[in-house]
DNA sequence: ATCATAAATAACTATATAGTTATTTCAAGC
DNA sequence: GCTTGAAATAACTATATAGTTATTTATGAT
């Protein structure tokens, strides 16, 4: 019997791009295959040329979207209501837990930057995001100069750079990390101890004292 | 003589290693092409399958490679000649510098994380050269200890990541953080400002005290 | 109800790609 | 100088792959 096509595009659209993500991520921009992606997402490749226009596009917006998630979790954290000690613990906490809950954000931001973030160049969008991204660092950081509990004149950015790395090294190298260092690194035990690391290692980057 | 031998197998072999490990290292190894690693390497594609057997293991050679190139120049610093704190300043500098002078060992690190490690898990040899690795960092850690400048009960593999994810992370993502952050990485100023960012980051987390 | 348009399906194509088969050539050991 | 095995060359193949052409079908607006 001719059984009835059900139309949905909205549907059709966030399968093939959640099939993306997860090829995307899994494989990278050269590994991934396009017939993989429409058949998990149970589309017609056809389909995903007519939304998308093409692999790289698709990879754009796949992309586009893992920064834009990724960026507005970490302004649901409202870090400006906590004391800057809170907040800064907070926003270690939260790129750890994040990138945990989020591998294919890890790989993706990889695969971009093996293309030379070439996708992401011309996104006006992204940049928007990330520019409150780094006023909300330096505000913390000029809250906790005032009250004498943060080094004075600390770079946002470099801030930023280094409370991401910890996190995101160790969770992106975890695999050849195991075998390098003879060692289980995704233990509860092993993650609870590096997040634990991490926060220390922050705290003591940023702050005028001992840390806690 | 004046021989220009026509065989000289020791040479094809090297012109294929060199020409796939920038082959892998710019596409990584979804996205290289034995093609373009043969025609690179101005040899014929089948010299590849005779010495190498296929893709995957010429993979394997190249990331074990990288791997006992970037150890290799590591023990060559000899920290154990130094006072604690300026051997933790040699590494943090050896690290950066090593990344900088060969982006292929990031890319192809992180693309052997992106296949979880499958082809060096065989690997005995690796694990060898980084056990010395380890144990180099536990020496000095110790020897800091001794003279009361480190702190005590450091671990010596969290403190090899953290000083490792310092520059890693900066270098890896240095094309999407410039789109992210709005500003150039790469000069000659900026590398000299995170080399110094980084130092000190580390040093605020080993010494007891103020760092310097 | 009809019609225009977008959604969905099915089948196809040109080329790229990893890996092979078959053959020739060199050079070392006798 | 002959033999032999490895080094090198050339041409080939089966399949994978990104992207297309052609067609049918559902649905909302008129």
């Amino acid at each position: 019997m001719a059984n009835k096509q059900i139309r949905n595009p909205e549907q059709t659209k966030a399968r093939i791009l959640k099939a993306a993500t997860e090829e995307f991520a899994l494989k990278g921009l050269g590994g991934a295959r396009v017939d993989v992606i429409s058949s998990r997402a149970r589309v017609q490749k056809r389909m995903m040329y007519h939304y998308f226009g093409n692999k790289e596009e698709l990879f754009r917006i796949v992309i586009e979207k893992a920064y834009a998630d990724f960026r507005l979790a970490e302004a649901g954290l409202e870090i400006d209501k906590n004391d800057p000690i809170t907040g800064m613990e907070k926003l270690v906490a939260f790129s750890w837990h994040y990138f945990v809950a989020h591998p294919e954000f890890i790989t993706l931001v990889n695969s971009e930057n093996l293309h030379k973030a070439r996708h992401l160049k011309a996104s006006r969008r992204l940049r928007a995001i990330n520019k409150s991204f780094v006023e909300r660092m330096s505000q913390l950081l000029k809250r906790g100069e005032k009250s004498g509990i943060f080094r004075v004149g600390l770079d946002p950015v470099q801030v930023l750079i280094t409370l991401a790395s910890v996190s995101y090294y160790y969770l992106n190298n975890r695999f050849t990390g195991e075998i390098v260092y003879g060692r289980k690194l995704m233990t509860p035990a092993a993650q609870k101890k590096r997040l634990a690391f991490n926060t220390d290692t922050i705290l003591r980057l940023v702050c005028t004292q001992g840390g806690e």
